[in-house]
RNA sequence: GUUCCCUUCGUCUAGUGGCCUAGGACAACGCCCUUUCACGGCGUAGACACGGGUUCGACUCCCGUAGGGAACGCCA
């Protein structure tokens, strides 16, 4: 048990697209788990699959976790991808003299083989286990082959050898205490001789994992549920080369709504579309961390520091749970509507100038305008729609008010108010009132027949916030110019 | 096919043998607030996959069945 060293935790992405939810969710319990018990959350770079990872994809991934601000101690720099810390490289593609090191020491220790079998070798023996009924396992004839006898055989053979991890001959039992999953007990035949080393040099992941997982003096290890069956592999690498067992806890997968494994057509699937579709990053970690973990008291809506105060294995969930966006959405609206003005206008102000809205920079304006909008806010891309009808010039009559425009009073009831904005100077609440009584009285309107026109003639629109506190946001030539263009509408 | 994992309201979950006629949250529905739309308040409906054990007692423990998922790669 490790119960006692400081806790080192590890997050370990392959740099091959962007930050996936599902690996935000493990990198935001890892954060957590660092941040509760005063450990080192670290950043550890998968790049051995040298085809498909990009340093673009890199920068994406720490972009992306900078964003949720699940901050790393110690890794790859999120500024200069520079090595931080006393365990480097943190890139896999830069440990291989260490891989090659553990790797010859497990072929002298008859541990590991020189395999010289062709692909197609290794298809037809698949084919022929799968027909027979066996599990898919290769077996190699060059298994056990002495060492010398293999690097000269190397010399002259032309299949590039791979370097592969010989199983223990004798059937045994290995068991595993997860921490999400309790005792988990795995046949020793359940794999069969897998590679370590590809036959252009680069480790393999189960490899690797397990030896930088070691020599980083990592306590604990978080990973998706796919991982679990891996976990023998890597269990027999550490007892081979005689390392100590980190504590595993692999967490379940996320589902789509369809329940299977959430993928690309289920829609959004990075935190990056999330971020560009108006999601707060404490929003995204909130609901994140309670797709498989529950606070003890049963809150909802937490800071990260309340989450990382309440986090525990304990009550990490070991069922899939399913992404739902309705409730991220809610949790999202939740938060968005607790944030200060200041803050909330500083974070749409990128989308207002996206828009080239024309708005007021003053902050008791700003205030105003936020209190009125913001209940019915869910995203930060909701307030485009929000605030276009208080940005100047940029009035237009929607779809919706056409009803409004063909009713008998309406025309009145614009007249009116345009004769009325033009007797008035600046016009507070009280005043719109006012405003609006006598249109009551002389147009002889009440109701939706007042209400409607006069939204119409404000926002375009029959519906939305409260015209007697929209109106004092605006100024009068704007008033006066939408109104009239209104009235020229009418029909 | 083999091995491993999972199974409570539509969804996220609470539940560690009696507190469970199963609690909360999102969504749905209804009412209230509101001369619109939201916010908010109150309320209604809705689940232990199935079958066997064990036990005085099972959502909870054991065994099966069914369903779902994962792994079986020179991907991670």
């Amino acid at each position: 048990m490790s119960n006692d060293k400081p806790v080192r935790v590890r997050f370990a992405p392959s740099p091959t697209g962007y930050l996936h939810v599902g690996g935000a969710r493990t990198a935001l319990y890892d954060f957590l788990y660092a941040k509760k018990y005063n450990g080192t959350f670290v950043l550890r770079i998968e790049d051995t699959d040298v085809e498909r990872s990009t340093e673009e994809a890199l920068k994406m991934q720490i972009q992306d976790l900078s964003w949720l601000g699940l901050k790393w101690d110690e890794g790859v720099d999120p500024v200069t991808l520079e090595d931080m810390g006393p365990y480097g490289p943190y890139r896999q593609s830069q440990r291989k003299s260490i891989y090659d090191k553990y790797a010859q020491q497990l072929l002298e220790k008859g541990n590991a083989y020189y395999c010289f079998l062709s692909d197609e070798e290794i298809d037809a023996q698949r084919e022929q286990a799968k027909k027979e009924g066996r599990p898919p396992q290769v077996n190699s004839p060059y298994k056990d082959w002495d060492l010398e006898k293999a690097l000269e055989h190397k010399k002259t053979s032309e299949v590039k050898p791979v370097i592969r991890f010989k199983t223990p001959d004798v059937k045994k039992d290995y068991l595993l205490n997860d921490l999400v999953r309790g005792e988990v007990r795995f046949p020793s035949d359940m794999v069969g001789d897998f590679v370590m080393i590809r036959s252009n040099g680069m480790p393999v992941y189960n490899f690797c994992c397990a030896i930088d997982d070691a020599l980083m003096k990592l306590t604990h290890v978080f990973r998706a549920e796919e991982h679990l069956s891996n976990t023998l592999r890597q269990m027999m690498i550490y007892e081979a080369l005689g390392f100590d067992l980190p504590q595993f806890g692999h967490l379940s997968i996320i589902l789509g709504e369809d329940r299977q494994k959430l993928s690309k057509r289920h829609g959004a699937t990075s935190v990056n579309e999330y971020k560009e579709r108006g999601f707060l990053p404490d929003a995204m970690n909130n609901f994140l961390a309670l797709l498989g973990w529950s606070s003890p008291e049963a809150q909802e809506i937490m800071s990260m520091d309340e989450m990382s105060q309440q986090f525990s294995t304990e009550r990490l969930n070991s069922a899939s749970a399913v992404f739902d966006e309705t409730k991220l959405k809610w949790v999202n609206a939740t938060h968005l509507r607790a944030l200060p003005h200041n803050e909330l206008w500083q974070l749409l102000q990128p989308y207002f100038d996206k828009e080239g809205f024309d708005l007021p920079q003053d902050s008791d304006w700003q205030d105003k305008a936020l209190s009125l909008m913001k209940t019915s806010m869910e995203t930060l891309k909701d307030g485009v729609e929000l605030f276009r009808p208080l940005s100047k010039g940029s009035f237009s009559l929607s779809e919706k008010a056409s009803d409004v425009l063909s009713w008998e009073p309406t025309k009145r009831v614009f007249e009116k108010w345009i004769s009325l904005l033009n007797e008035s100077d600046n016009i507070d609440e009280q005043g719109f009132m006012n405003m609006q009584n006598t249109i009551k009285k002389e147009c002889e309107v009440k109701g939706k027949n007042l209400f409607m026109p006069i939204r119409v003639a404000v926002i375009g629109q029959p519906h939305g916030a409260e015209v007697k506190l929209l109106v004092p946001l605006m100024e009068k030539s704007e008033l006066l110019e939408r109104a009239q263009t209104a009235l020229n509408s009418c029909t």
